[in-house]
RNA sequence: GGAGAGGUGGCAGAGUGGUCGAAUGCGCGCGCUUGGAAAGCGCGUGUAGCCGAAAGGUUACCGGGGGUUCGAAUCCCCCCCUCUCCGCCA
């Protein structure tokens, strides 16, 4: 959510935001809502200030005095109208609120302009991801690869997309998730394990609700989400708080199964790993001084990169262009893993600033030194990594002649052998 | 799951229908005092919205929502959370 005073003060700013972004707000309208509300807040303040005064009269009289009683059946008047203009104005309020909601965040003066993922710059290449692979096919194709990625079963014990990781292919899920969390510690993210389901005020907060509410498993009848992220769970962590400001930057990680529907999400990249139910992902939050939160997002941006590259995997970066940055984000940049059988980029991260967007919805703060207030913090986060697409894309790469595939050499040590067996 | 107790400002804790945004204490800030400190004394000390160039004014907020009333922290209803006891259980 945008500050309403940005709105009001300035509104062109925020068209020219919307222009890039290539949405399409009424923000005239939004403005209208505005002014009304604002007319009806006066109205009723002014009522009210008046029932407050006539109060403090009413304290000093004698309850059953005549000059008691006219007071009472004046101010009963005054009371219903009071009553009345107070729906009315709640009523606008909401209207108001919905109103906001449908404006983006603002993207960074750095963001490219253009309007679809063809737009996108690609920032950085990393890897040769060119170099010919005799043997690469696409991960699904590899001999074997149903008797360790069992989605057959997953099917018929949960429904499509949910497979079932056996012998090596659990083993190389899990050694994932122990050197993505033991990277990221060492980068100084502080490692959490959160609850998977969240209430539906925390998934509010983090923008699933109420628009992607049929991208979530819900829970009957205490109406929990699955968490789609470690996300959602994570910033709602210091929701409705003020921290110190000497605790900021703030860095954690955690790993999450993570659940998605995808409804309606259908095509030629939904094959094997790519795109599935459940999926395991670490995440990587901040929280930052707002001062700091660009220097913070490269930073961020290095600490999942670094991943890649200590996995020897082929990447590129992506700085996504405004049509194509998504609506609660700043700015934003996306990972993507070249997969040699596929022969196309999987997105395994997707680094983003939110600025005080998310902060302001979830109302976290830190007290200002300078200003004694309390400020907005930035918030910032980006996956680090998520494990299916990493693991295909170590499975399309790393293809031997023998069919076996082999390990990272940073991923030994975790995985316990140089090679994974499809036997 | 059952029974009971409770949720008030940074913390502790009073307040059971009116002058209460809320006593008092602690904490914190500023000043006096002191060689310096402590103690003591004085003053101040929440968040948010709206109006205003500002000074300031005004409204809301006592777990959340609804209701009764001229008027609600206080009475009624629903929900959430915490604690104690019982039951069940990894």
């Amino acid at each position: 959510m945008l500050d309403p005073k940005l709105i009001r003060e300035s509104p062109d700013l925020v068209r020219a935001a919307i222009a890039k972004k290539h949405l399409d707000v009424d923000l005239d309208a939004v403005l209208a809502i505005d002014a009304t509300w604002r007319s009806q807040l006066r109205e009723v303040e002014t009522l009210r200030s008046a029932q407050k005064a006539a109060n403090t009269a009413m304290a000093a009289l004698p309850k059953g005095s005549p000059e008691f009683v006219a007071k009472v059946a004046e101010m009963k008047a005054v009371s219903n109208q009071i009553k009345e203009r107070d729906a009315q104005l709640k009523e606008t309020e909401e209207k108001f609120r919905v109103a906001m909601l449908s404006i983006p965040n603002l993207p960074h003066a750095t963001v490219p302009d253009g309007r679809t993922p063809e737009e996108n710059v690609v920032f950085a290449l990393h890897g040769a991801h060119g170099e010919a692979r005799p043997h690469a096919v696409p991960h699904w194709e590899i001999p074997g690869f149903e008797r360790l990625f069992d989605f057959a079963r997953g099917a018929k014990v949960t429904g499509a997309g949910f497979p079932f990781f056996v012998g090596d292919g659990a083993r190389l899920v899990r050694s994932l998730l122990q050197f993505f969390l033991e990277e990221d510690s060492k980068a100084g993210y502080v490692e959490v394990s959160p609850p998977i389901f969240v209430n539906a005020a925390s998934a509010t907060a983090t923008g699933q609700l109420p628009d992607k509410e049929g991208q979530m498993y819900e829970t009957t009848p205490d109406r929990l989400f699955a968490v789609p992220t470690a996300e959602v769970p994570l910033t709602n962590f210091f929701r409705d708080e003020i921290v110190d400001e000497s605790a900021l930057p703030i860095y954690r990680c955690a790993y999450t199964p993570c659940f998605r529907r995808e409804a309606g999400s259908y095509g030629k990249d939904v094959r094997g790993l790519n795109r599935v139910h459940q999926f395991d992902k670490v995440e990587l939050l901040k929280w930052v001084h707002p001062s700091t939160s660009y220097e913070e997002l490269d930073k961020l941006r290095e600490d999942a990169e670094r991943l890649l590259r200590k996995l020897e995997l082929p990447y590129r970066v992506l700085l996504m262009c405004g049509g194509d940055l998504g609506f609660a984000q700043a700015k934003k940049y996306d990972l993507e893993v070249w997969a040699a059988g596929q022969k196309r980029w999987l997105e395994v991260s997707s680094c983003s600033n939110f600025e005080a967007f998310q902060a302001r919805r979830a109302q976290i703060r830190f007290r200002s030194r300078e200003s004694g207030k309390p400020e907005l913090v930035h918030t910032l986060n980006g996956s680090g990594l998520a494990v299916p697409r990493v693991l295909a894309a170590i499975l399309e790469n790393n293809l031997e002649a023998d069919g076996r595939v082999r390990i990272p050499e940073a991923l030994v040590p975790y995985f316990g052998k140089s090679h994974l067996s499809f036997q």
